[in-house]
DNA sequence: CGCGCCTTGACACCGCGTTGACAGACCCGG
DNA sequence: CCGGGTCTGTCAACGCGGTGTCAAGGCGCG
């Protein structure tokens, strides 16, 4: 799996369409992307996304119209409505074209990206082919709720909670698994391009999930130094 | 079983009806429906399904009457009220018909479905007969009674009264345990989209809550911060 | 008109992210 | 096999943003 999921981005206005491909693409999603609705509507047709999200007000074609052309031709997506505050929103709660979940403007993108992690989670309409995020992942001895926060040792039974910045980079350490990751990658993926701390920030962040992962944090199984290069996570655990 | 459990859909504007009866079959329910109150007792006599979704204005015979002649003749079905946020509610809550829990109108499929699922999950002790949700409900050392608007310390043995908001946050948080929720979804499901106040709110309430329900509120066992994201409630207090 | 609840701003406090320092581990060349 | 240089593990401390809490204001409800 080369993405955590695919996602189609249906906003006319230009800034904010760029903002949410650039925050997505920057968690790791595979991102589409569509100005009016029918180019959306075509896209999601021809492409299949795993998730859909989709302005009302849109040029050509209204968002109620795309998603009700996609319910009608069965594509099985997660729709996140992006609506603003007003009548229309009645309409979409009142009797519901099949919209997942629903994000009121103005919204925060870290808003946006809770809520898009959490349709990914919850995504259990039965329809196969969509085998995303399970919410919880095991990690050797560890489970991983993703959507409390929290880690549980299967081991010892001691139940912690994780910070978001920790879950972030496992997060991310789970999207590349296996893979040698430098310092310099993980900074930009998990950090983001705003931020430039110093590298010694991987290594803390690294340090505190073995110590809530790890059932010996001193001699890791999951969480790998590659001596010179970075590090490389491996969710089995390599050696006994 | 072949079906995940039977629900009966008492609704009389039918785009709505319709959305829910496609929505539960979705889902994997088996679904009966009725458009009025009559039709819709004599359906619940009838076929004694697991959940009824009933809306409090109807034809022929409102929601309070289907629902009190239901329970006179003990039919032990799960029942959700579908009810516009007013008035009505004080009466559901204050006569204490029975309900099993209720619904804001307008809301969306996705909060129906979760509530539908918690109250199955609630009221399935798999003991048959009358072992209905008495609309109270332990959370920790407190024993809160959503009827009365009241909660007990079973451990302090004080009595105190809860607002109806504090209610309204302490029931979206039972609906939703374990999940972290962020303020903003919790200022939208809770709150609704007409005002919108300042997440400090949020935190407000979060902080009556604990004083009333936990036996050290400076020492949070169920309503538990996460740092930088939100808040996330245990009902069985996670720690001693 | 009074009461209670919701809301908000203020302020103190706390947790997390971040960093520099230092010791130990590791690699490579000699 | 040894030594120097570099990289990593770990700690303690700092600062900022997030949160707990209080008290005052406002609003609706009775």
């Amino acid at each position: 799996m080369t993405a955590e999921a695919r996602i189609l981005v249906v906003e006319d206005e230009e800034p904010l369409r760029m903002a949410l491909v650039d925050a997505l693409r920057a968690e790791g999603f595979e991102v589409l992307e569509a100005a009016d609705g029918e180019a959306g509507l075509a896209l999601a047709l021809a492409e299949g996304p795993d998730v859909v999200l989709l302005d009302l007000m849109l040029p050509k074609r209204d968002g109620f119209s795309v998603l009700r052309a996609l319910r009608k031709d069965r594509v099985d997506a997660l729709v996140l409505i992006l609506s603003a505050r007003g009548e229309e929103w009645d309409r979409v709660q009142g009797f519901e074209y099949g919209a997942d979940d629903y994000v009121v403007k103005p919204f925060s993108i870290r808003e946006l990206l809770l809520r898009v992690r959490a349709a990914l989670r919850r995504g259990d309409r039965g329809v196969p082919g969509l085998q995303l995020d399970p919410g919880r992942v095991r990690v050797g001895a560890a489970l991983v709720d993703f959507a409390a926060y929290t880690a549980e040792r299967t081991d010892g039974g001691e139940q912690v909670g994780l910070s978001r910045k920790e879950l972030d980079l496992l997060r991310y350490f789970l999207s590349r698994e296996g893979e040698v990751l430098d310092r310099a990658t993980l900074l930009n993926e998990v950090w983001g391009r705003d931020d430039f701390p110093s590298t010694r920030t991987v290594d803390m962040h690294v340090l505190k999930l073995r110590r809530k992962l790890e059932p010996d944090p001193e001699q890791p199984r999951h969480l790998l130094t590659v001596h010179g290069v970075g590090y490389r996570f491996d969710r089995r655990g390599s050696e006994g």
